[in-house]
Order: structure tokens, then C-alpha cells, then sequence
DNA sequence: TATTGTTATACTCTATAACTATA
DNA sequence: TATAGTTATAGAGTATAACAATA
């Protein structure tokens, strides 16, 4: 195999090319930095938001995130079966779920947050931290 | 289900998750742009590669594009079956196969590349056209 | 021994459709 | 009729392992 490196060619004009470069090498940390405790990019998603917005229904959190209501459904049996999740009764509307951490769950959250923050460290470092602060609040904007 | 919006919580302190976004978006978008063809990211990318660099093996294009190997053969077989794509053997290593582009892939190459300038420019609308540079620059040193 | 391409498996994620039970 | 949640299926992408042919 000869090893010279290829050209991009009309690769170079597209800026979603290197957008999804970026964000493999960044879901690629992640899930490295989080494999101890075994949590993906989107389960980490969803806990902080249910932490954050505790007593949401299962439509409200999926919109906030863009996670479709039949992929949030599966995840959420899973995140219920380590008991990091809570579902209980809605009083006012008996088809919603109200979604809680459980204690278990926030203890777990806390870890996990702790080995997030080092990937977060790294990603900066990686991007250098005035890069890192730029690039969060344009592309906070698209979010 | 209440409306108004939820707090994103921590997630607010990690760029992954706002790259992720951004990422999704300009997929979708170039999915949809490029569906009365059925080309999808990565076919484009592959096709990209394939036509300033006429001639490599499926080896070398994976490596530049990140794309596993086993992954790329099937891609390979269906852009083959389309007539997009040629597989020639390589004098030097009975192993490998040499790339092409056939005429017929030439042609349809430039109708796809006509969509994706499309999209490209839908993009640069969408984050601004400074931003659109200059996000461009520096994610080009992570790809 | 290592590499190239291939096939196969498993898991995640995305996109649908169909279903129930509520509203 | 619309919405909330569930189940199911199909396809893409990712990550492996194993294999034959070749280096």
C-alpha cells in the first residue's frame, strides 16, 4: 500500500466533512472516557436533562434532545432496569410519564459528570481552550 | 404536554453535544438535498476521494476517510452495482484493487456535486457566511 | 507474520409504521 | 382527531472476528 497521504479534493469545500470528523473524534472520546460505567453520548444527554427538568414527560424530553419517541422509549427501559431512571404517574394526564432520577441514578450521575468533565478537558486541550470557548458559543446558536 | 422549553442543564458545558447538533442538521439537510439520487455522506465522500485520486486501493481511501475497511467493501459492491465505481486489479499487489471512477460515475458525479453545492450553500445561509469560513478553517486541522 | 479484501455478527442510532390508551 | 407511549422492522454506521489469498 503506498502511503502517501490522498487528496480531499471538492472534500475540502464542504464544512459538514469536517464537522463529522471532529464529532467522531469527540463521541469516540467520550465513550472511551465513560466505558467504566458504560454510558453512551445519548444516555448522558438524557440523564442531565431529566436531572435538570426533573418531572418531564417522556415527549417533552425527546423534542428537547431530537431523540425520536420510539428510541427514547427503549433507552429509558434500559436506564430503568439500572434503576438510574424513575417513571411515575402524570396526575393530570394518565398517558404522560414523569421521568426522575432515582437516588441511585443521582449518585450515579455524579460520577459520570466527574469522568465527563475530564473528556471535556481533553476536547479542549485538543482544540486549544480559546478554540474550545469560540466554537461553544457559535455553534450553541444551532442547538 | 407542557411547551415551554427545558433547561439543558450541564449539557450547556459540553461542545460534543452542540457539534453533534449542528452535525445532524447539515447531514439531514444533504440527505434530503441528495435523495432524488440516493447518495448518501459517506458515498459522496468515497466518490470524492475516488475522483482526485484515481487509481488507490480500498486500503488507502478507508484510511483517509476513517472508514473501516469491512465497512468500505460494502459500500464499494454497491456503488460497483451502480456502475459509479471500477475495481481493477493492481499489477504490483495481487491483493488489492485499484479504484476508478467510471464514465458513467464521472457523469453522475456532476449532478451530485451540483446538489451538494446546493446544500453547501444552504449551510453557509444557515451559520452565517463568515461563520461558514471560518468554522471551516478550524475544523479542517481536526479532520 | 502481516496485509488486502471479504463475509459475518452484534450493537447503536435513525426513520417508519402500527398499535393501545388516553385526551 | 390528536397525542403519549410502546413494539416492531429496516437501513446506516460502527466495531469486531474470522477467513482466503497474497506479501
Amino acid at each position: 500500500m503506498r502511503t502517501e497521504k490522498l487528496t480531499l479534493g471538492q472534500l475540502n469545500r464542504h464544512l459538514g466533512y469536517f464537522l463529522r470528523r471532529l464529532q467522531l473524534w469527540v463521541f469516540q472520546d467520550f465513550i472511551r472516557a465513560l466505558a467504566p460505567l458504560k454510558v453512551r453520548p445519548a444516555q448522558y444527554s438524557v440523564l442531565l436533562i431529566v436531572e435538570a427538568n426533573p418531572g418531564r414527560s417522556q415527549a417533552t424530553v425527546g423534542k428537547t434532545l431530537g431523540i425520536e419517541r420510539a428510541r427514547l422509549a427503549r433507552m429509558l427501559h434500559a436506564l430503568e432496569r439500572r434503576k438510574w431512571i424513575a417513571r411515575h404517574a402524570n396526575g393530570s394526564d394518565a398517558r404522560s410519564h414523569s421521568l426522575y432520577l432515582t437516588a441511585q441514578g443521582a449518585k450515579a450521575l455524579a460520577k459520570i459528570k466527574c469522568l465527563a468533565e475530564q473528556h471535556e478537558a481533553k476536547l479542549a486541550e485538543h482544540v486549544g481552550p480559546s478554540r474550545h470557548k469560540q466554537l461553544m458559543a457559535w455553534l450553541r446558536e444551532y442547538g
